[in-house]
DNA sequence: TAGATTGTTAATCGATTAACAATC
DNA sequence: TAGATTGTTAATCGATTAACAATC
């Protein structure tokens, strides 16, 4: 039954449950209960079942869950089906990262252009693409209906480029530079902060003793 | 006041904390409250208080914090007077990328190591520093006493790379691997999955009015 | 059928927010 | 001093967990 307000929080869940449930079925695994889920993430059962039940009745009295069919519906509820369009903005070690090993299709989202501004790049070929000049996203952006922008460029470029790509109506930012970007009503904003999460390790490596839900 | 008990939630906020500091720090502010600390961050000024208390009193009545003094502290917190250790495994684009730019001297923490096992790259040179064979991981971890080990090798190697670094002693392992890597009692984990907050971003695109609270 | 397990309601727990005395 | 803002206690709110009837 769908109930009105998703809270933040069960959006976050939700990759981590669609990841378990992909090696689930790489080990051939058919059929699983919100036990025996739990127990392999970590969480409670009731707490799966919760999150589950936000979004519809996925399950089955006396059997569980089928794991391929737990999949396809949270895929579709993270909104796999809609087939994204995205860009990468940097082609430097971590743009080439993302555009040569970022399962894109897996996620339903197609990767339709890269961009760069050194000259020695732009027009040069990246794992079988052409980088284009970043003077030209913005047309691009227009012309190809660009739903997502990946930052990827140095952090002091990445406020006055999420402005220019806002203005060109991109729908998302994922964010990797060091930059704070927010989200406003008309772009969704998502940061990959690499020093968070070590700052996040660092801390624990000193307090081991305090316990450290499994988020992972 | 110290507490006994600090929240993950709390420790997860933290380096956000410290990057708008830094930002304001780069602004030449000298001081700030929680009052419009809590307005650039989009969170209640109460929470930045608790959030502060849990480890100290770190602010003046009437004055707020002073801007140098707070990151100090925070900083302290999550560790970065320690001088950790890490290696890197893994020397291709994210590796690279992670290598040639991410700012560990910030974060106290001293890049030992670079590893990887194809024979094109082992005893080649990446940013100044020579790329030993991953054979070798094991002695280096306990010669050097390392830290922390960054897995940026391909995803279906890292449960055991995870194992014989947690074998050779690694305290912590910043893991930006495909692979479900779980903290134990000797090693913590903290993981990048870059998925996660794709799906999470692409989720918010297809629902567009709910909210969706500043974590970034 | 009997056993297992769901979806959901109620109970608990923890985290966030509000309020305010203390004090710079 | 008067105004501002902290640290902290109390109140609220929301999220997690427990319990259980429904049912496969």
């Amino acid at each position: 039954m769908k109930k009105a307000k998703i809270s933040h929080n069960v959006i976050l869940r939700l990759p981590r449950y669609l990841r378990f449930l992909e090696d689930l079925k790489d080990s051939s695994v058919v059929r699983i209960s919100s036990g025996e889920l739990g127990r392999l993430m970590g969480i409670t059962a009731s707490q799966i079942r919760q999150d589950f039940s936000c979004f519809g009745e996925f399950g089955q009295q006396g059997y569980g869950y089928n794991v391929e069919m737990l999949m396809k519906e949270i895929g579709e509820i993270l909104g796999i089906d809609k087939g994204r369009t995205a860009i990468v903005i940097g082609t430097g070690n971590l743009g080439r990262a993302i555009i040569g090993k970022f399962p894109f299709d897996s996620f339903g989202v197609t990767l339709t252009g890269i961009f760069d501004v050194a000259p020695d790049l732009v027009g040069s070929d990246v794992f079988g693409r052409t980088v284009r000049h970043s003077d030209t996203i913005e047309d691009f952006v227009r012309e190809n209906n660009t739903d997502i922008a990946i930052l990827t460029m140095p952090g002091s470029f990445a406020k006055t480029v999420a402005g220019r790509l806002s203005d060109a109506g991109i729908k998302g930012i994922w964010n990797f530079t060091h930059a704070d970007l927010k989200s406003t009503g008309n772009v969704r904003v998502q940061s990959v902060h690499f020093s968070d999460s070590l700052l996040v390790l660092n801390y624990y490596l000193s307090n081991e003793n305090l316990e450290e839900p499994d988020k992972n």
